[in-house]
DNA sequence: CGCGGAGTTGAAACGTCTCAATTGTAGTGG
DNA sequence: CCACTACAATTGAGACGTTTCAACTCCGCG
């Protein structure tokens, strides 16, 4: 699925506009009229999709655009002063990535395709004048940075308090929540990214998220195939996730 | 200093108009011009200061301001399921809290006083109305949430990557540098919150902390009198605190 | 003076990391 | 089609750093 080329079906298409796209229901076109839909998308510009491991945009670069993303994955990561990437986040559909690069007008984190990606560019400045316009876009806007605000706490205190089954049950948690809402399987899919990534995100090594998995797999919480993931029991998996419920 | 009671000279006066705020070069008014900041000045709230221990709101009580923080520091708490705490922030003098509320429509932290502070309450729809009509001060919000995001995800590489001198020497700069950003000493100042509050903060244990501060100590980097803490070689500081230059 | 809270210090326990070996899988070329 | 390589993932054993538990000190305050 995730290597079909570009078709008129295909979600990675260039073509579809806002009002027509599946995600209009949990992105930015949630809190828009339809007769403001169409403003929107005369600012949004879709390129071609990003093949894994391409860069959207890299820490550093000047600030010019926040990203939906309409297919595939996003990760964004921060690099360390000696070095050391950070994972700070997953984007999946209908989600928007880029939004901390306002702050110093430069991105503070790259964002890298983990699989074959489209994206809808939104100009800032564009957006920003037309906020002006439509006061539910500025709100909306202003609840998005406070999301992504929330859930950066949500991790904060996961790393902070949680021990590895516990921080690895609640990505899982998380990611099936994610899917659900995008009228995916909730107990069946496939993880995008690499041990290395759920890692590194959850501040634990490659090996200990593997024996995690392991575990979980001798307590028939989860059944794992590389990245394949159905979860067996998840009142199991909320109790191994303990406090977070994401 | 902090038990002063409120006088027309005292950091706690609440008569104060952002025009003539010590703090208006690092606060809001930083992004608008003379008349601009008049309007701004119309809708703040000044009340009487809080007391230490006392909450500035709780969490999931219905979102309604953001706070500028005039004197004194506060600090933002998440209530985890099993019913810990988790410290997500320490909120210094020209600095701004609550806008994680937004989000829900409902404070996602409890905000208290670490010690007697004066606060300035922005009514969260009337700054949305202004920032329609002020678009310098739409994009500095915008940017002011965007760099909560930003010094989140710092945080969580903090929290993932470092080890706790890392993560001690990297708060002390920070409140260090942040005291410099409001004229103070940079090297030597009281800290405001408890090792309490510094170890849930960074996601160790008091006794750990203490450590910390012992073995700096033993190494002539700090002086530390229970709350008074005097840099005695930032270099050094900076070298521990590896990576992070908050 | 004695109490309680905050902070410090020590010794042992624990969980994750590190290092290393092994397996499995996808991709490449003979 | 199979051998080969490179990479991702798994598994084990020991090392390491932080936590836990406990005792103790210090200080403000009734």
């Amino acid at each position: 699925m995730t290597k079909t080329i570009a078709s008129s079906r295909c979600h990675h298409n260039p073509q579809v506009s806002c009002g027509d796209c599946r995600l209009n229901a949990i992105c930015l076109p949630i809190s828009l009229h339809i007769t403001d839909i169409d403003k929107l998308d005369e600012i949004i510009q879709r390129g071609r999709p990003l093949q894994k491991g391409e860069f959207l945009y890299r820490a550093g670069e000047p600030f010019q655009s926040v990203y939906a993303i309409r297919s595939g994955t996003i990760k964004s990561i921060r690099v360390t002063n000696d070095g050391l990437e950070q994972v700070t986040g997953f984007y999946l559909p209908g989600e928007i990535v880029g939004m901390d690069g306002l702050a110093q007008n430069q991105y503070s984190n790259s964002a890298m395709a983990l699989e074959t990606s489209a994206v809808c560019e939104i100009p800032f400045t564009r957006l920003e004048e037309l906020s002006l316009q439509i006061p539910s876009l500025q709100r909306h806007f202003f609840q998005l940075m406070s999301k992504e605000i929330t859930e950066d706490q949500q991790l904060i205190t996961l790393l902070s308090k949680n021990s590895a089954e516990e921080r690895v049950a609640s990505l899982l948690l998380s990611i099936s929540t994610r899917n659900a809402n995008r009228q995916l399987s909730a107990l069946e899919f496939r993880l995008p990214m690499s041990r290395a990534d759920i890692g590194n995100y959850l501040g634990l090594t490659i090996e200990t998220v593997s024996r995690v998995f392991s575990r979980f797999q001798k307590q028939d919480i989860l059944s794992v195939d590389k990245k394949e993931i159905s979860i067996l029991d998840i009142d199991a998996l909320r109790t191994a996730a303990n406090a977070v419920t994401c």
